[in-house]
DNA sequence: GTGGTCTAGACCACA
DNA sequence: GTGGTCTAGACCACG
């Protein structure tokens, strides 16, 4: 299911990109499934088809979808993307560290953040999943 | 000194927001300091003093700084804003773990980031300041 | 045997109608055999008929294939068509030659691409056609 | 100048890209130069303001250009996507030695094209520019 | 003024 | 029916 939030100040393709990036990442929508049309997708949302359009757009650039005219958007094979995204984090971990550092805090305090988290990754069974 | 980066997709006046922060945290600028004047800022960066001026509030409105009519702008006490500050990029840090978690990324994946990383902060002997 | 792509940006009749054209080609089809008929390869593929159908006007038109009322599609003499397809080649070529011209690549730069290129036509033996 | 051709089947914002991709390889826009404002152009060309404004965002997210809210578009640094731009050149055109080589041409049919070819870039002098 | 986002509505090529 | 492109017009954040 996709959820925006018009509080958000990301645009909502934006939030429309991630929603799905993170459903293909977890195994929700498996390799060769349909995505939603591009119009019932923007029915569905109350937002225009041209919102919906420029998401998946995107993510077709980015490898995690392939459309085909007439027939409608499609799962792509998620390795190559996946790879690609592990590495857009990294980066973001990266250039975080470095904000803390220009900014005096030593390295306990920032790693000591994780001391209090579970991290329950590999959770990744199936989830129910209407869109 | 203010460097400025148009490449940058941050705006200007978040840009000067950040590093006049950076600089009161590494102790560079000190308590009741004055700041530079909006204006002679401005012709100095080759920017809009409206920029200068958003920056300006913003830091205020955050106690990094205070302002005395027809005096200027001074450095306030930084101990309350640091500590906000820390907590703001803890806050970060979480949102990428978590983002990390949600994509299947393994604790092992996230935090072998840092070990590339020679954490030098600590270094917050003051540097040259010509604004 | 027709294999197509989805993945692929060109519509599917255009994949269709280079299958066809290369396997004549390369003889694999001979002069007056008959084209499947286009009920039984829209079967075959699992796609519109309308689809087929396209594709072997788009075939009759440049000469590749000629059809019969009430009888079927069957293969033309393939020479005319050849030449004219080795001119659309060259033509491509010379097009992207331009390119890179106007793009400042150095003759060295652009014929160099071939160097790691072994050049296996020739191979024009009949490959096992069920289509 | 960019000049818009109606009966090509591309896209206008793919000639658009196209264009100035062009002029930036062959140096007549040089580094930080600014680009024409979205709607100046859009006006200039009698076209939709969205279709220049996605030609712009397509060069900068290949490296061609940078954006900056508020003063304008602005040419990058060429050369990242220049050694890119060269790899899909090269890309393309063993694709098309591909298909020669599918349908039978000779490798000497093939190269033979370029005999009748001046190669005459290089010629990267500049060259007048009324945008 | 600038670029960036979004909406409403249209037309096209394709299946 | 689908995705892809384009237009016309609006609003926002920024300088």
């Amino acid at each position: 299911m996709i959820i925006l939030d018009y509080t958000d100040r990301r645009p909502i393709y934006e939030q429309v990109i991630d929603r799905f990036r993170d459903l293909i990442l977890r195994g929700v929508l498996e390799q060769d499934m349909p995505m939603p049309s591009v119009r019932a997708l923007a029915v569905e949302l109350s937002i225009n088809p041209n919102t919906i359009q420029r998401a998946y757009a995107e993510l077709e650039r980015s490898g995690w979808i392939y459309s085909v005219r007439g027939k409608g958007s499609f799962i792509a094979k998620p390795e190559n993307a996946r790879e690609e995204h592990y590495r857009e984090i990294r980066k973001e971990l990266l250039d975080l560290a470095g904000k803390a550092m220009q900014c005096g805090m030593t390295k306990e305090d920032f790693l000591g953040t994780f001391d209090s988290l579970s991290w329950n990754a590999g959770n990744t069974e199936k989830e129910e999943t209407s869109l």
